[in-house]
This record gives structure tokens, C-alpha cells and sequence, in this order.
DNA sequence: ATGATTGACCTGTCTGATAGGTAAACAGGG
DNA sequence: CCCTGTTTACCTATCAGACAGGTCAATCAT
């Protein structure tokens, strides 16, 4: 006659573990008490218990190191997180250039008002071998993607930076498979300059215009593009 | 003299598990083989298999169900982590701030062109309990937290409202401890109505006025705080 | 003093045993 | 022949004990 209870015990257990540290208060480098103390404190077996320290650990919540013991991890970073189905089709595509025409416009707003001389420099010289690539025929991606991430530091805003960084990876990984590389960077490829230029300028207005362009031709291209 | 790996194993294991997955081109609902098949496969002990299952089922790689089985969950589900290390400060509110003005502005925009009178309905008494609850002088963050999300919804831009669903949670999470309730949401009161007639009209750039209108009065509010 | 050694304390991993969930095959009763 | 309850094979859930190996500080020999 036990008490009915679907959840796993991993779980009651990786949830009892995270009420101990907010109720002890336990900060960045705590030390939890070791496996065999846990295991007596909740009444659980150590397979569970690692189970749910594993689990935990893939949450960011705690840290183990062998030998030394459980460690709290920073409880005041926070993690934004978001489930994206991914079917490749046109309007997934569009969706997802909506979102990166509202964050990496922000991002170029910004880094036209506060970009550094020597942010400026970085970014030149990226170009400068973004051309040669292209001259040369070869892959220009990595070098993109190296440019607009340059553009988010220069935005001097680590929260957008982030949200940017992680948002990148699935725009990348979502606009290689259907297009690839074929034409998609031919037709954004002038618009990294006289974007850049007006960054350089601090000319916000004139960046965005640019940007848009960029924008626009992609969203040009997914349109015109069977899929 | 073994060779050196620092990893542990159940880490290997986790990896191993993902190419299995991805070379038999597992997909959603697939089963796995039983834990005892998996050990002899690669080898190692069950508690270690185990250990890597309850990594890869905190990835949403897999689903763990009793008595059934390991299945495979859906790979075409993209997830964007990221990480924000929460200071309670006037910079990093101000950070937050930029961001929500970015992601929701889209949001705004494409709700305008987009809502429905379905959901010009529902938004509609969600703001006359707003209305109601704002007379009666109770808390009013969840009904506008509401608010936000039908909007989100509107903008019919699923990863837009994922992205943002997300958010929003850091967003609350970093506005309820320093501000509170205090003043903030009788700032943005009136401008949620304003905004709502202009995106119930289809016009987009009323909707973006007021919903700057409310940015700005926000960040005039954090600005003016003392921290 | 200093450098090697030892021992206490941990995590890492394996294994055998038991409990209990799930579904399909199976056996009777209408 | 269909419905239903039971058996059975296959799984996961969880525990407890054992051994290996990492870490660190106290200790001991030089």
C-alpha cells in the first residue's frame, strides 16, 4: 500500500537536492556532503543518487569532480532555454529570419552607437579577409559568421550577445541544409560592407538601412527558392 | 600504462549513444535496445549506461520509459541554450531591456499584421481583468505577464514566441527583486490598452509607438532607481 | 626545511538481486 | 468467435556491496 508515486526517484531526489542548497543558502563552490552522506540524509541508493547528480550536472546545477566531491555551480547565471522544431521549409525559414532581422538589428543599432576604434580595426581586417576568401573562391561562411559576431560584441551588450550567440547556431544550422552555400553569400556580400562602413561612422540610421538590405535579400532568396 | 581519458565514461557513453542514434537514422519514437544489450554493446556497466541516459534524457535526446524502453525523442527539435550571469544592476536592466525591446517590437509588428479576431477577443477580456484587478488595487504582474504572452502568440512566429517565452521568464525573474511591484506596472498601465487598439487596428507603426512609449517609460523608471 | 609516504575521504564503475511496469501471447467463459 | 483475465518474457527502477582510483593534507624520513 504505498503511496502512489509516478515520478522517478531521481527526480524527487535532484529536486530535494536543489531545495537544500536554496535553503542552506549554499553560493558558487559550495561543497555538497559527499554521495554517502546524501544517500543516508534522503534514504535513496546511490544509483539514484548519482542519477539524479547527473542530472543536475547537465542542468548546470552542480559540478563533480572526482576525488574532491559535489560543487554548487553558479545559481545566479540564468539559463534561457527553447525547443525549436525544425523542419525546413519556407516558413520556418522566414520565421527565423524574423527573429534574427529583431536581434541582430538591435545588435547593429547598438554597436553603431558604442563600437571602439579598435573593435573597428578587428572588424576591417575581418572583412579585408572576407575579400580575399571570395577572390579567392573559396568557403566564405566561417568568415560570415566570424563578422557577425563581431558586430554583437561591438553591441557591448553581453545579455543580446548571448541570446545572439546561441540563436546563431540554429540559424546556421538551419540555413546550411536547404541552400547551402550556393548564392545565398554572393547576394548578402556587399551589404557586409557598406554596413560596416556606416557602423564605423556611427551612423545608426544608415546601418539599419543597410542591414535591411541584407535582410531583405535573403528573405528574397528563401521566397524565389523551391524547397 | 592505460591511456590517459579524462573524460568519464558515461560521458563516452553519452556520445557513443548520440552516433548509434544517428547512424541507424533513429527518429522520433524509435527504440533503443535494453539497458542489458546496450552494456554488452559498449561494454560498460549499468550504472555508468544509466548515468549517460539520464544525461542525454536532461538533453531531450531521449525519453526513459519504465517498463518500455530507451526511445529516441526528436533530433529535428533544435535547442538554444544560454547562459546570463544575473547582476542586480542598473546596466544589466538596462541590457534586458534592450533585448525585450527587440524580440516583443517583432512581436508587436507582426501581431499587427497578423491577429486574428479570435484573438483580438481574448486579449480583450484578458485587459478588462486587468482593468478590473488594477480598480481593486491587487497585484497585477501575472495578468500582464498574460498580456505579454498573448501578444507573443498573435505574432504567429513560433520560434519568435519561443525565443521570447524564455525570456521572459529571466526578464520577470530580474525585475520582480529590485523594482518589485512598486510603481512599475502603474507606468505601463494605460500604454497597454493604447497599444492594444492600435495592433486590434492593423497598425503597425501606432503599435510600435506605444509600445516604445512603454519601453521608454520603463527604462526611465530603471534609470531613475536607485540600485 | 623538504620531499616522499600514508591514510582519510571522495567519486567512478561494476555487478548481482529484487521490485515492479508493460504488452503480447494464451487460455477459458460467454 | 469475441471478450476478458492470466501468464510470461522483457524492461526499467532501485539498492547494496565491492573495488579502483583521484585528491589532499598530515605525517614521517632525510
Amino acid at each position: 500500500m504505498k503511496k502512489i508515486q509516478k515520478i522517478h526517484l531521481y527526480e524527487q531526489v535532484s529536486q530535494e537536492l536543489q531545495n537544500y542548497i536554496q535553503e542552506k543558502e549554499l553560493k558558487e563552490g559550495d561543497k555538497l556532503p559527499s554521495v554517502e552522506r546524501l544517500t543516508e540524509m534522503f534514504g535513496v541508493g546511490r544509483s539514484s543518487l548519482r542519477e539524479a547528480l547527473r542530472h543536475l550536472e547537465a542542468n548546470e546545477i552542480v559540478r563533480i569532480e572526482n576525488g574532491k566531491g559535489v560543487f554548487v555551480r553558479d545559481m545566479e547565471t540564468f539559463r534561457f532555454t527553447g525547443k525549436v522544431k525544425i523542419e525546413i521549409e519556407r516558413n520556418s525559414l522566414l520565421s527565423i529570419l524574423d527573429v534574427r532581422r529583431a536581434l541582430e538589428g538591435k545588435a547593429i543599432e547598438l554597436a553603431a552607437q558604442r563600437i571602439t576604434p579598435k573593435q573597428i580595426k578587428e572588424i576591417q581586417s575581418c572583412l579585408n579577409e572576407y575579400r580575399r576568401l571570395k577572390e579567392k573562391g573559396e568557403s566564405t561562411s566561417k568568415i560570415d559568421f566570424t563578422f557577425h559576431q563581431l558586430v554583437n560584441k561591438a553591441a557591448a551588450n553581453p545579455i543580446l550577445e548571448s541570446v545572439l550567440d546561441s540563436f546563431s547556431v540554429l540559424y546556421n544550422k538551419f540555413f546550411d541544409k536547404p541552400l547551402g552555400n550556393a548564392g545565398l553569400f554572393d547576394a548578402t556580400y556587399p551589404y557586409h560592407f557598406t554596413m560596416f562602413d556606416a557602423i564605423a561612422a556611427h551612423d545608426v540610421a544608415a546601418a539599419l538601412v543597410e542591414f535591411n538590405k541584407l535582410m531583405d535579400s535573403l528573405e528574397k532568396i528563401i521566397k524565389t527558392y523551391e524547397i
